[in-house]
DNA sequence: TCCTCTTGATTGAACGTTCAATCAAGAGTA
DNA sequence: TACTCTTGATTGAACGTTCAATCAAGAGGA
């Protein structure tokens, strides 16, 4: 049992974390995760890591639970009307990939997944799951008469669409920051919207 | 034989752009790029570009005016009504971030343009003006009646987001291609989910 | 037709640097 | 002593870039 001093080993992590979301996996040096690190020598980083690549996958291994938290106890939120269950979704996504440390996930994981390709297939099965998911709530909703008829492929990814575009504008092209409301009055809005596009027209 | 090539540095363009879309700018190799442009030696680059940075300007360059192209004659797009403006609008996002060529470019755009800091700033204004450009329209359909009062920074960047999304699917995220709508179709859908969303309310 | 000179394009070899990874030698502790 | 952690020095490969040499083709005389 080697017993890795897990302090060490997470201030590793929250350096290359930091380095990687700024200059990206392959431009990031050991060296520069060290002294982010505040090591004196960059070598100590493989006594806890056998290799650069194993702390990008340790790093985004964290994604699939947070990926998974945004779809907390689906059963409870598929059992809910849409007016519950985008608003709770809509937060979901907001609280995790608001903060500083999903934008840098994000920032990582659209640059540099392709540099984990075992972690690529775990993450793409984790999005393809919580996609079907969803567009199974829709046609379940369609089918109970609460929202109108459409492509719930598409519907879905409308929806996630707009949430991500917040996302995108606070984390990914940061000079889109402007004038960007807070994310809790973006969320109703974006809900709202979706939600009024999606009634049953009662008219014509 | 030795036709005098002229088109030498398109055809090295080409290769450069397929090599960053594939591994990134900083980790493709100048031989890498040599070999998917089919030169005997990665030195004969060097007759073309001064660098390697030079050639991910090069390319990014081409960025502008596609952005631009999705704008086309903002003045006429501005006096429309939103069934037509925002058709329109989708179609030309669809028509250029669509094609293989719109979506390397987003790839590579969204991974290196960090590599390229005089672009990033160019990019970023044409970015910045077409979304204020945008919710100024919002703006004024909400003062002509033709759209109910909402923040139009939000709203800009919720339609732009299902638009957004359509291509993150089919290009950046590969393996949610599955299920995917034509574009036209998609386009239509978003179209009219933002629009109903954006309907004012006569009831209540 | 033959020869010379010029120009743009192309090549393989080499240079200097960077970087991930390794190593051997310790420091601290039990 | 034995084990965990830490360090500076070192290694070997890969990379961007440079460079002198070469090639192919044409221009202009004689």
């Amino acid at each position: 049992m080697t017993e890795n001093d897990p302090s060490r080993r997470q201030q590793i992590l929250d350096a290359a974390l930091k380095v990687f979301s700024h200059k990206g996996f392959a431009s990031a040096t050991i060296k520069d995760i060290a002294k982010e690190a505040g090591l004196k020598s960059p070598a100590l980083i493989y006594w806890y890591f056998p290799n650069k690549q194993e702390l990008l996958v340790s790093i985004l291994m964290e994604l699939v639970p947070i990926l998974q938290q945004v779809a907390t106890s689906p059963q409870t939120l598929m059992e809910q009307p849409p007016e519950e269950t985008l608003m709770m979704l809509a937060q979901s996504f907001m609280k995790v990939f608001g903060t500083p440390l999903g934008g840098q996930m994000l920032r990582i994981f659209l640059s540099d997944i392709g540099h984990a390709p075992e972690l690529e297939e775990r993450v793409a099965g984790v999005q393809k799951m919580m996609l079907t998911f969803f567009s199974a709530y829709l046609q379940r909703q369609i089918d109970l008469g609460r929202l109108r008829p459409c492509d719930t492929q598409s519907a879905a990814r409308i929806f996630i669409g707009s949430l991500l575009a917040y996302v995108m504008s606070s984390e990914v092209f940061h000079w889109l920051r402007e004038g960007l409301a807070d994310p809790q009055i973006y969320a109703r809005q974006a809900v709202e919207t979706f939600l009024e596009g999606m009634r049953v027209r009662s008219d014509e």
